[in-house]
DNA sequence: AAGACGAAAGTGGTTGA
DNA sequence: TCAACAACTTTCGTCTT
C-alpha cells in the first residue's frame, strides 16, 4: 500500500515539476553540471557525475492550515495517525443524513449502507469501545506510555474477539491486559499497583491475567529484579550512586544464581535495602519493604542471601 | 522506643501423579 | 483432583542501638 501510494505521489510530483510550477534548478556542488530528478531512484542527482544532492523525497515542510470546509481537500497531506487505542483504530466514519447523500441517486442504496453500517457495529464492538474508554481512562492515573496501551488495547481486543470476556468482569479483563502489556514492555507495574487503579481485588486480577495469558498463548518472559530498581528507588528518593550500587549487586547476584526462584520484586528490594546500608543513605526495612510491596521478613531472608554468598560485610562496614 | 532479627504457622500458586 | 512443595506473608517475641 505505501509503496503504490508514494508511486502515486511521485507521479503528481514529477507533472509537477514539468509544468515548471516548482522547477527550481539545482547545480551540482561537485561539478557543476544539472542536477535532475532520478526517476528511478528519485533522487535529485547530477546528470554529469552522478553525485547524489538530496534524496529527500518526502516533504517534511509544515502543513498546510485549514480555515474552512473545503479548503482543507487541497492543502491536507495526511490524516490522524491510526490507534489501537481507538475502538475503530480511528478510522471509523458514519454515512450521514445530510441531503447530499440522497442528492447522489439511489437513495435505496444509501439506505441499505446505512443499515449494514449499524449491524456492523456489533455488540463486540460496543464491549470494546467502553473497554478501552476504561483503558483510557485508569491508565490516566498510572502513568504508562503510549505503546503500553496501545499493547493493553492489542490484547483486550483480541481477548474480547476469542470470547474470553465471557463469564468474567470486563474490567478485570482490561486489567488483566493492561498487566500482561506492562509485563511485555518490560515496565512492570506491581498488581497491587493495578488493582488499586482499577478498584479490583488482586487475585481477581492475577487470574484474569494468566486465562489471558493462556488462552492468547502470550509468552511473558518472567520479570527482572532490575526492572523494579529504578521506579523503587525513585520513590525512596535515592540517590543514583545507590541506585547503581544495587543494580551491581543484582547482577552479582545474578552471576552467582541465587535470585533464580525467588521473587524479583524482593530482590530488588533487598538489593535496594543492602546498598542504601553500603552508600550511607540508609533507610528503614520498612520503608523499602512498602515500596517495593514485600514484607521486611523477605527482604531480610533476600539480604542475609546476599550478604552471604556476595562477601558484602565488608562493603557495609566500610560504607559506615 | 524504634528498628532489626528470627521462629512458627498460614496462604496461594505450581507441579506431578 | 489432590497432595507435596517452595516462596512469601503474618504474627509475635526477643535483641540491639
Amino acid at each position: 500500500m505505501t509503496e503504490t501510494f508514494i508511486n502515486k505521489k511521485y507521479e503528481i510530483f514529477l507533472k509537477v515539476l514539468e509544468s515548471g510550477k516548482m522547477n527550481k534548478k539545482k547545480i551540482c556542488p561537485h561539478c557543476g553540471g544539472e542536477v535532475r530528478l532520478d526517476p528511478s531512484s528519485k533522487e535529485y542527482t547530477c546528470t554529469k557525475c552522478g553525485y547524489v544532492i538530496d534524496d529527500e523525497y518526502i516533504s517534511y515542510g509544515q502543513e498546510g492550515r485549514v480555515f474552512s470546509g473545503d479548503q482543507g481537500k487541497s492543502t491536507l497531506r495526511t490524516g490522524v495517525p491510526l490507534s489501537d487505542i481507538k475502538h475503530d483504530k480511528g478510522m471509523s466514519t458514519t454515512i450521514g443524513m445530510g441531503r447530499d447523500m440522497y442528492n447522489t441517486g439511489d437513495s435505496k442504496k444509501i439506505n441499505r449502507l446505512k443499515k449494514w453500517q449499524t449491524r456492523i457495529s456489533t455488540a463486540l464492538e460496543r464491549n470494546i469501545k467502553y473497554a478501552l474508554s476504561e483503558l483510557r481512562r485508569v491508565s490516566e492515573n498510572l502513568n504508562l506510555g503510549r505503546a503500553t496501551k496501545e499493547e493493553a488495547s492489542r490484547i483486550y481486543r483480541r481477548a474480547a474477539e476469542q470470547g474470553l470476556v465471557r463469564g468474567r468482569s470486563m474490567e478485570s479483563v482490561v486489567a488483566g491486559a493492561l498487566y500482561a502489556a506492562c509485563r511485555i514492555h518490560r515496565f512492570p507495574r506491581t498488581l497491587d499497583e493495578i488493582s488499586e487503579a482499577f478498584g479490583l481485588d488482586k487475585k481477581e486480577i492475577g487470574k484474569t491475567y494468566r486465562f489471558i495469558c493462556r488462552e492468547l498463548k502470550i509468552r511473558i518472559l518472567p520479570t527482572f529484579p532490575k526492572d523494579y530498581v529504578y521506579r523503587f528507588s525513585n520513590e525512596l528518593g535515592l540517590s543514583p550512586k545507590t541506585t547503581t550500587k544495587a543494580l551491581e549487586i543484582i547482577e552479582k547476584a545474578q552471576e552467582k544464581e541465587i535470585t533464580s526462584g525467588k521473587g524479583p520484586m524482593g530482590v530488588a528490594a533487598a538489593a535496594l535495602y543492602v546498598a542504601t546500608l553500603i552508600c550511607n543513605e540508609k533507610k528503614t526495612q520498612r520503608e523499602v519493604a512498602d515500596v517495593a510491596g514485600v514484607t521486611e521478613v523477605t527482604i531480610r531472608n533476600r539480604y542475609k542471601e546476599l550478604i552471604e554468598k556476595l562477601d558484602l560485610e565488608k562493603e557495609i562496614q566500610a560504607g559506615e
